[in-house]
DNA sequence: TGTTCATGG
DNA sequence: TATCCATGAACA
């Protein structure tokens, strides 16, 4: 990647950027190495079990038969050769190059008993993975993972040996396991800092959409909220309920983000229905997720309203999407025009913080590259100022790392409040200072983990 | 070396 | 015209 920054400043950013992030890896994390080998062990054992169990089936001893004994269970081409063409099972969708996939969804989606053995072998041996990544990367009990500025085409940084922004955070077992390996230095305790919403608050700096902006500055409102009524056609949403939350969420994450990033009605049409709980196929009443504390379900009501079919619900997903682009965010979608158009005459776009992104583009590149790096740009500003008000006040507390839009500190418990406080000023107070094209308030969560506790114990 | 899968934002 | 950006392991 060629690293193009067009203004003095964005060169200092990643000058000062990258030495602060050389710090952070310097002081690096303390490994509980005892502790990665006990679970290594308690893995392999698991996974030894469950291969055992899988090898017994009739579906291994099927697939054993046809291929002469040769099985590899690790290889995903033999899979796809033995469901898809020896079994003639149908794929429940297709990789890149249109062969039958062998992903988790696509085996759930077969229903063979048998596969979801397969399918817990293969998260075993991934969280296994960190787990070694850990071990081979330790120098006397601590990591230091690598903070790259210069690989990446967005501008946004990356992380290796091992990566620290992929650490299983989302599956309760896997997170625990390999989050418990870290710790911070004796006596001290994890602090994260991220900002809230940070791609949605930095979007507004670029298309300026009076709506979005009305959303963000507005801390009653709700766009995912909104989008929620909209899309189950419901008069509201009460966060603190349990299935509107479901709701909410299934908007966000199945509508609001997959349209920002350029996907389609067709595709969040599903989405929504996988965490809503509806069937792509035939409709009845009673399906979905239950509404209120009856037997009502989400189906129930929007047979109620008319949607009594997959093919309608599409439909009014395409009419929220048309309404969506075309009337609540209409600025939003001038700008992505007007930015692609520019990017078609010169051949680039440039970045509020000074960077060009050149090179071929199609229109969803044009409109998420400068989003993704400016909003990563925020987080390093802050980061070097965390930094250097760290060093030059003498802090036993240090930055050990980064995750594109949150701070991951080391911090002694004396210094914690002074600090969490300094974090707050630099992240929501003077970085809009700044950077004054930044035009929505900045919000950020923290995190606080026990003292000697690891990363897996979030309170 | 390219593809596919899994993990994160 | 159909979800953006990464790293890393394993296989063919």
């Amino acid at each position: 990647m060629l690293l193009n920054p067009k203004s003095e400043e964005a060169y200092n950013l990643f000058h000062e950027g990258i030495l602060a992030l050389s710090h952070a890896e310097e002081a690096g994390i303390r490994v509980d190495m005892d502790y990665v080998n006990r679970q290594c062990k308690i893995l392999d054992r698991k996974m030894k079990d469950l291969e055992a169990e899988f090898k017994e089936s009739r579906l291994f001893k099927h697939w054993e038969h046809v291929s002469k004994g040769k099985v590899n269970i690790n290889s995903d081409a033999q899979l796809r050769h033995f469901l898809y063409d020896i079994k003639k099972l149908t794929p429940a969708k297709l990789t890149e190059s249109g062969l039958g996939s062998t992903d988790e969804e696509s085996l759930v989606a077969l229903d063979v008993p048998e596969l979801l053995k397969l399918i817990d072998i293969k998260k075993l041996k991934k969280t296994r993975d960190y787990l070694e990544g850990y071990a081979r990367e330790q120098v006397d009990g601590y990591i230091h993972p690598n903070f790259n500025l210069h690989l990446v085409k967005t501008y946004r940084s990356s992380s290796s040996n091992p990566n620290l922004q992929n650490v299983p955070k989302r599956d309760d077992d896997q997170m625990k396991t390999c989050r418990g390996a870290l710790y911070p230095r004796p006596g001290h305790q994890f602090v994260e800092i991220d900002f809230k919403s940070i791609e949605v608050s930095i979007s507004c700096a670029y298309h300026k959409d009076s709506t979005m902006i009305r959303y963000m500055k507005n801390k009653d409102s709700d766009m995912h909220a909104d989008m929620a009524k909209q899309i189950f056609i419901i008069d509201k949403i009460d966060k603190s309920n349990p299935t509107h939350a479901i709701l909410r969420q299934s908007a966000k994450n199945g509508f609001v983000f997959p349209e920002f990033y350029g996907d389609y009605y067709v595709d969040c049409a599903k989405i929504i229905c996988g965490w809503a709980k509806l069937p792509i196929g035939k409709w009845t009443t009673g399906m979905g997720i239950e509404l209120d504390t009856s037997a009502f379900t989400i189906s129930d009501h929007l047979i109620a309203k008319g949607i009594n079919s997959y093919k309608k619900f599409e439909s009014h997903i395409e009419e929220v999407e048309d309404d969506f682009w075309s009337s609540r965010f209409g600025e939003y979608a001038d700008w992505r025009k007007r930015w692609w158009t520019v990017y078609q005459k010169y051949g680039y776009i440039d970045l509020l913080t000074g960077f060009r992104c050149s090179g071929v583009m199609d229109m969803k590149n044009c409109v998420n590259y400068p989003i993704q790096g400016t909003s990563f740009h925020c987080l390093l500003w802050s980061f070097i100022q965390t930094d250097k008000w760290l060093r030059e006040n003498k802090m036993r507390s240090r930055l050990i790392g980064q995750v594109h839009d949150s701070m991951i500190l080391d911090i002694h418990p004396d210094e914690r409040e002074m600090v969490i406080a300094k974090i707050k000023d630099i992240t929501c107070v003077e970085l809009p200072q700044h950077w004054q094209w930044i035009n929505v308030p900045l919000e950020v969560d923290t995190d606080i983990y026990p003292v000697d506790g690891s990363w897996a114990e979030k309170n």
